[in-house]
DNA sequence: CTTGAACCTATAGTTGCTAGAGACACTAGG
DNA sequence: CCTAGTGTCTCTAGCAACTATAGGTTCAAG
């Protein structure tokens, strides 16, 4: 059984989050002590691990927790847990394209200030006018980036 | 002279999201018509589409505030500005590293998933196993990661 | 003149944590 | 056995950057 300071440091989790997750019932309460404090087994620490890879990769608490609703129910077709990651691979793909877009623009931005005065300073007046914009800014449904 | 609507929809923003820059004082108090309803002028709009612009860049509202101060000074250097811009760069480059890595590891997940059932399917069990994870999930400021 | 859209204020909710206060629990050394 | 120093407990409040709701007012069109 770990105290829940050893399971942070082994799932790379801070303990308040730990207790946030569990709090929000991401994770199961936990056992506690006889003074109180919780305990966790091996398999809190698989299902901790599961989270935060999960967040890693940039997937929603909402998300991970239909993940481990699947997970908990390993006889169904794994479709679900596929579309989930899907989705979610697409969202990183359009973050992708976006970035790099931004990217492009910030290197023009920067490399076009050559130590000058603010009036004459490409990064204010860039800001300034979305027409000089090469990237497509439309957002379909006011999302914004993450 | 502009309402808050008419503002919002030629720059591109909310109109609560215009009450929330003014009552963070990104934007200045607005004028008021008779009947105490904003009204906003060509400048007004134009400091808008700036913040939206800049916004859209991924800048945070504090440094557009810094930008915003500096646009105000013109006759200085624009050595801050660049600075600003070349640490959103910095930052832009560095969400473009990490998406790229994720992009790989979530294809590879889904790649995987042959419409199995759960007990199988690699997006669990990827997601379960940060060992099997090609990214580099270091922790630089004192984490300790078993 | 009336309807309905757009506006007003104020407050609370969102996501995913993080930080603080003040109190209790556990562990190692003397 | 005591004490010091961690670690843990609960609770509350805060962060960014909005978004939503409630309940009221103003304005422009028909």
């Amino acid at each position: 059984m770990l105290t829940i300071g050893k399971l942070g440091a082994q799932a790379g989790v801070k303990v308040p989050t730990v207790r946030y997750y569990e709090q929000i019932g991401l994770l199961p309460k936990a056992d506690r002590s006889a003074g109180n404090q919780r305990l966790y087994s091996r398999k809190a620490l698989e299902r901790l691990a599961f989270i935060r890879h999960a967040r890693d990769l940039g997937f929603t608490l909402e998300a991970i927790r239909d993940l481990l609703s699947l997970s908990d129910r390993p006889d169904q077709s794994c479709a679900a847990a596929d579309a989930i990651a899907r989705a979610q691979l697409a969202e990183v793909e359009s973050r992708l394209a976006r970035l790099m877009a931004l990217k492009a623009e910030l290197e023009r931005m920067v490399v076009q200030c050559a130590g000058g005065r603010i009036a004459d300073c490409r990064v204010i007046e860039v800001l300034g006018d979305h027409s000089l914009c090469a990237t497509d800014h439309r957002h379909p449904e006011g999302e914004h980036i993450a």
